[in-house]
DNA sequence: AATGAATGAGTGTTCATTCAT
DNA sequence: AATGAATGAACACTCATTCAT
């Protein structure tokens, strides 16, 4: 029961002193080195620059996927929190397109991480559930608000647009933010195209 | 000089008939283990297959990349070639559909590619390049053809919708394989929507 | 100084009650794990199966063979026991080949031991001390009265019948239960041999 | 068919010079390593003293039972060898003595040999079939002899006898030579024991 | 031109032991 | 007295690439 390493990441109580120490060292460490050499990034560099041994690491984050999760987290929150911000602030379909937009600048960000969702590597397993978790029932209203609104055709598949900008916003090596901003706004007007049908 | 690895798929005038047989049976040996195993294969497991030295693949494909390039040379001539075969045959917005769907289903089964495409590993650098080269010129007549017809608007750029593909089409762990055809047409419908603006 | 981790395992006075309660898990749960994983079975898992922590049993057993001679020193105490037992049930031949058989039983359950006491490791080092103090009285006795008997030779040293058994019994890798009985039975035949010189 | 790592260790035709000089080194370091700190030494130990990489190690002993199998076949060879050249010198029963103190005495030399046999880890599956292979005829046929000249009883298992002598012989912390050798005599005694029955 | 032996850095992971809490 | 977090050396093994043969 107190035994959730999924959620390391998060100040708990009963977790020592020294432990969460520990704990937030490894993400800041980690955050750091998965933005410049994507989320294969060799452990022992991880370690090192979090200044604890690798079996520190290994006791807070038995597997990889698990580290990963943890240092998003607050990105992945942020994210979907915007959701409803956004909401309420532009019309359904701006809404929907810039959110998409913001989904797509946090993967963009995330070097490696599309590969490492489709290696078929078992480390990583209980990724997609945690993305899938966190994102689909943000992009699930805005969808079903700009359906309402009459914007957008109903039978929009949050996780299919999720996987496909997913895939989209993977850095290349020319890098040309504009290429996943206008890939979004082609996918958001195909959604636009069948409204009126 | 003289020395041009990239083209050690073809046969050339000068090239020692032992020196043809090592690279034909490397090629034939890479496409099975590519398939098999995706691009990201050991180099031994090829050179194995082919039955010759590891030296000998570095000889004639100094890079990596020359390598995948030669042996996807003929599905890529295939692909390409396909383009004015269904342009002749149907009309422009259903030729460019279902050209994106067989370029679809050329990525899909090139496990790894994609990957390697967005690695920022030097090894794999002339490879968009390559593609690029051989798939661009098909798909901007299609995109012209149905943008004379006033099925679709008229800016959309070739290699965005290339690179887009090329990441949509990176097969998942869940084998959805709707998932992407959905997506295309996804983008056709995008490309739509502005045609009467 | 009044501090002798060798008798953890037996209750003392002076023993505070908490202290004893994670002596008697610690055996408990390293009984189990010894007879489950043999001996070289990692810390760790003792640890965790009695629920204390890993200091605490450095505390009571700071050497490694201080916890297995704790743990075994029931069984090693009823091994011995058996002794007299036999030896006033049957005669004294019967009662000796018994007994080594009730011995090697006695080891053959102890995953690893034999590999520990011959590893050189000095962790180790105080346990042949330990089985010699407890069984080989048992063993002399038994073996004196066959002598007297005239049943066996009267100059077998009981440490090194100790010892062979100790190695012979040690379980292979193909279950061949009969091995160790049948080496058991030929290495008394060798000791009645030499009964009539 | 020239691919048989178990006899990396001799001399064939067809293995380049450059690989000879590798093997040689590796076979060198290793009965040096063995004879120091056992068969279970770290590879990077064996490696070190040889000069060459791990993967030369790895190619050629692909498993760490095919290396321990080389180092040891001149050995093994030696003394199965020896029976024969026993028997022709001494009577049965002294021939059949001799090899088996012998033998012990070329399992005495290799530590960790028989925790590694006994051990289950598979890597040394291959190593029991090795030496029974060897062994098991040389000492058939003393067997033999001795129970044909009346010497000792018939059925005797060769296999168990070497089982047995094998576990017997592995040296203890405390150096005692005489212990093996007393176990033998008395293991023999108990083979006389039954002939006249 | 071809071979394939050699390299050796690099990786994830384990685990006995210490010591701050 | 008890905890369990932290350590970090140690290990086997892989594989792209080079280069002697």
């Amino acid at each position: 029961m107190g035994d959730e390493p999924t959620l390391a990441g998060q100040p708990r109580q009963g977790v020592r002193a020294d432990a969460q120490r520990s704990i937030d060292a490894l993400l800041t460490a980690a955050a750091e080195v998965f933005a410049e050499d994507g989320v294969d990034a060799p452990v022992r560099q991880i370690t090192a620059k979090a200044g604890v041994g690798a079996g520190t690491l290994y006791r807070h984050f038995p597997q990889r996927s698990d580290l990963i999760a943890a240092v998003f987290r607050h990105e992945v929150d942020a994210c979907a929190a915007a959701a409803p911000t956004l909401a309420a602030r532009y019309d359904p379909l701006e809404a929907l397109t810039r959110w998409l937009q913001r989904f797509a600048g946090f993967i963009a960000t995330k070097r490696g991480l599309s590969a490492a969702l489709h290696s078929g590597d078992t480390t990583y397993d209980s990724l997609p559930g945690y993305f899938q978790q966190h994102f689909e029932p943000a992009l699930s209203a805005l969808l079903d608000s700009a359906a309402k609104a009459g914007a957008i055709r109903s039978d929009a598949d949050p996780w299919d647009l999720l996987r496909a900008i997913g895939n989209l916003a993977v850095p290349a090596a020319d890098d040309d933010s504009g290429h996943t901003q206008r890939m979004i706004a082609l996918l958001v007007d195909g959604l636009r195209f069948g409204a009126g049908a």
